[in-house]
DNA sequence: TTTATTTACGCAATCGTTCCCGAGAACGAT
DNA sequence: ATCGTTCTCGGGAACGATTGCGTAAATAAA
């Protein structure tokens, strides 16, 4: 039932000439004769020939598609990543195939050999939480498949690498909370083993410690997957509330700690942000929406799908293999709302 | 600096068997020996041996893989789709291509060119707005290509489709305004050529009617990118709110028209749900986080991911064609909120 | 006219895999 | 001893496209 595709040998049959001179008409070759050219143009347009690609990829060793996996694509944050993906790919005429890990390092090893194995020209991925070893990226990698890492990156591999500036984000996040009055700032966190993680809770600290503020060990909380399960939100939430020292403000580092912390607050009947301030990472686009509205760190996503897809494409059309890679660093975009502001 | 993947012959070479007796062995035929298949499966494993799909999908004339085409990815409805599809396709063994539209006919078109030319098995779209002629989807239909259409369908073309009880959602939202006071309910939908838009007009007039509410007609405004570009919504309340007769709830058809309309709304100073109410189609999982809390219909959208998949790969593993096609109608849930309560 | 060069095309191998045949060996039946 | 089976395996074509090499004819140079 599958529809028979035109080949060059239904054009070659057609015309009385050989694959090769059909091939070579196609392909514009100079030992082919004008005439014999425009013949074959025309039965190709008129059988509406299209080249098959699985028969140059086999050929080439190419597939013109790239690889994304990241751990959950109904996010906002992610959805708009894959957004910038598809546009760079689209224009450059690569396929876009999308794989989640669901925050499993099982089923991040899976995707990645399966693209492998489909031959992929490179892959683009952020880290499931539960990956603490590389020796799969590594693997393929050293074998000469272009990977370009985003958002959850790691030191280990060297590679290029697309980032925000993590650092920053959590550091003026948790400025503006100081500058705003609010004194027992606590942080609902991902893994401690993430690199945003780290990062995020760095800047969070240092800028504690900036204003004479002494970070709290109590004060920070791990959600192991980052609030894609909602229930370890409402743990760490009630974790923080059951305090003898109470939290003023909290920090999340991440878009569904965010909403999950809201929620959690609210339907706890606590007020933002007269009983505890909030400000987090999120990709909304209605944070505005929100009651109260919703301060947040905003990353640059579609700006770091369609940098990550420009630098793995350049390594994927590289002629030859790239040593110099490059970090490139994106700046995030503090929004200020009501969840922050002392009433 | 591709790296070369362990074939058949290196396997072959290392046991100085012939190709098709280690094919088989690997495929497990009654022709061969079991100490040899012993042989080439030890051998394969040692040398990690990973059959190229490519090659199959040259021979096979199948790839594995299905092409998804949607309007939008960064869209909280269709990053849910989306999700449902890729765990269905991920459980069966298929590779997901994304593409987005983005609401162009002519990208869809070009979409569907290339995915058919990439020789996917199968095909799950959403039409754009723009889509009215759907001789490119007939075509490739009838030259045996398995196309499940869902959320936004078309009756002139003959093949499995999935959507939601659009009538019931949209009457089932009207009815709730009515029963709560509301008389002069606005409706902004979506362009006036999509299946969902038709529906969801149907279901809300019908109830107006049943409750004998006249319909306006200036109280219908379309907006013909569905909230893709917020300046539509805008326009479109602005429409509503200048009318002499100003409507006291609004009925809005898809998740970007709905929040945009709060949006708008709330920037232009009014209370929801004081000065108007507020329903509407929406996916978005913060609806109860909104200021006021979002009254919507949810679709479901992931279970509506993994019904399209499962009806494209039973017309993929088909061994003979399929005749008969079904229209699987999923139900949409009202989740009832503050927007839609009179104060 | 003869030789050299260009022009324009065909043959066949190749990519990795499957599968239709054919064929040798071993075996039992006659 | 001869024939027909069964069991194993190899040869080679095929999938669709590209490409190095060979070569006939046409043209240019000698």
């Amino acid at each position: 039932m599958k529809f028979e595709a035109v080949t060059i040998k239904d054009i070659a049959k057609a015309l009385g000439l050989s694959t090769s001179t059909v091939s070579r008409a196609l392909r514009d070759s100079y030992e082919i004769s004008s005439e014999t050219k425009q013949l074959v143009l025309d039965c190709a347009e008129k059988l509406n020939y299209k080249p098959n690609p699985i028969a140059l990829s086999l050929k080439e060793k190419r597939s013109r598609s790239i690889g994304v996996i990241v751990c959950e694509i109904a996010n906002s944050f992610f959805s708009q990543i894959i957004n910038g993906i598809e546009s760079i790919a689209y224009d450059k005429g690569y396929n876009v195939i999308v794989s989640q890990s669901r925050e499993s390092y099982d089923r991040e090893v899976i995707d990645l050999q399966y693209m492998a194995s489909r031959s992929v020209d490179g892959i683009l991925i952020s880290l499931s939480t539960e990956t603490t070893d590389l020796s799969h990226l590594m693997a393929l990698h050293d074998r000469g498949m272009p990977i370009v890492l985003f958002d959850r990156v790691h030191d280990e591999i060297n590679t290029h690498k697309v980032i925000i500036d993590n650092y920053k984000g959590a550091y003026e996040a948790t400025e503006h909370l100081i500058k705003n009055g609010f004194r027992k700032i606590a942080a609902i966190a991902g893994s401690e083993f993430l690199s945003i993680t780290t990062e995020r809770l760095a800047g969070y600290q240092d800028a504690l410690k900036a204003y004479n503020l002494t970070p709290n060990k109590q004060f920070i909380q791990h959600c192991f997957y980052s609030g894609m399960v909602f229930s370890e939100v409402e743990e760490a939430v009630n974790n923080l509330l059951t305090l003898k020292q109470k939290p003023d403000a909290i920090f999340t580092t991440s878009d569904k700690l965010t909403t999950g912390c809201l929620k959690t607050l609210k339907r706890r009947g606590l007020h933002v942000p007269k009983d505890v301030a909030l400000v987090g990472f999120s990709n909304s686009d209605v944070a505005e929406l929100v009651d109260p509205p919703l301060t947040i760190i905003r990353q640059p996503a579609e700006e770091m799908g369609r940098a990550a897809t420009e630098l793995l494409l350049q390594l994927v059309e590289s002629k030859r293999p790239v040593k110099e890679f490059e970090k490139r660093v994106l700046t995030p975009e503090l929004q200020i709302r009501g969840s922050s502001i002392k009433l």
